[in-house]
DNA sequence: ACTTTAGATGCGAATGATTCACAGTCAAGA
DNA sequence: TCTTGACTGTGAATCATTCGCATCTAAAGT
């Protein structure tokens, strides 16, 4: 149980929050639209309101447990925190890689620094088509119909 | 008059595309909204539908004329196409900045290669606090209230 | 210049993601 | 167990962006 981890990040350790921190624990790797948690849920007859996946997704951020992204279509994505890294993302088949790069993330620090900028934080994605055999056949997202 | 610019690009060269282009090229560093394009518009007495701004842009971007972005907020800034570039985000002032780095640029080649992707673009957004005299002064979008 | 017509535009309505309001609940400390 | 401030579910409200459609207009003939 990580009721610990709720209470340690000053937040009241209740139901539907432990749920859903479940539920990004069991998708470590995945970035998750609210609305996919709520589906998540409700699959698994958890009866969570909407609001409130929004409402705690926002509660995590703010305490550090979870990363909130906006890639290319602007909408809300979330993933778990765990530790720096970027994505690389297939522009056919919606596929979210991630990966670390350590001499990056240090010239990011030089950069900023050489602009007078005390770095917060990073955002790095880079976008082209993936070599997956199952590409193209949409992992999550899609542009056309036909 | 860039009437060429449009017809190259396969656009009728239309008085609000015009117009459009205009003002994007009048503010060649900054990173607007389609409103901040359609008060600007207005001020000017250029009578312009908001729906009209929002599909030109997209046409522009599809055209490869303009760039879109999604920072922080989720929402669409639009920027005219003038070569890569990265950008750093004040996240007190909200001031964007921006900068050109050839080695980062080859290193974020060489991470998709290496990861099998065919890259064609990437986005990275560095977030800390400037130094600048006014900052603070909200130079854009604000969070606080008080 | 005049006509024609595929595209463009402007307006208001529709959408979809996210947030709000508020009445009812519940976690956690006394 | 009692108390109470924090939390939740519901539905309404927001707000950026997109649609639908009747009305224009650029640009290619004539
Ligand atoms: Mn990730
Ligand atoms: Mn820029
Ligand atoms: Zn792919
Ligand atoms: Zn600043």
């Amino acid at each position: 149980m990580e009721t610990s981890d709720l209470r340690k990040a000053g937040l009241k350790a209740t139901l539907p929050r432990l749920k859903i921190l479940e539920v990004l624990q069991q998708n470590k790797h995945d970035h998750l639209s609210a609305e996919d948690v709520y589906r998540r849920l409700m699959d698994n007859d958890e009866d969570i309101g909407l609001a409130t996946i929004y409402r705690v997704l926002s509660q995590f951020e703010d305490a550090g447990l979870v990363i909130r992204h906006h890639f290319e279509d602007g909408h809300a994505l979330f993933e778990l925190e765990q530790g720096p890294h970027d994505h690389l993302i297939c522009v056919k088949c919606g596929k979210i890689e991630e990966f670390f790069d350590n001499e990056m993330q240090q010239r990011q620090r030089d950069l900023a620094q050489k602009s007078g900028f005390d770095l917060s934080k990073h955002t790095l994605v880079l976008y082209g088509e993936c070599q997956a055999s199952n590409c193209e056949n949409d992992t999550t997202l899609k542009k056309d119909s036909s």
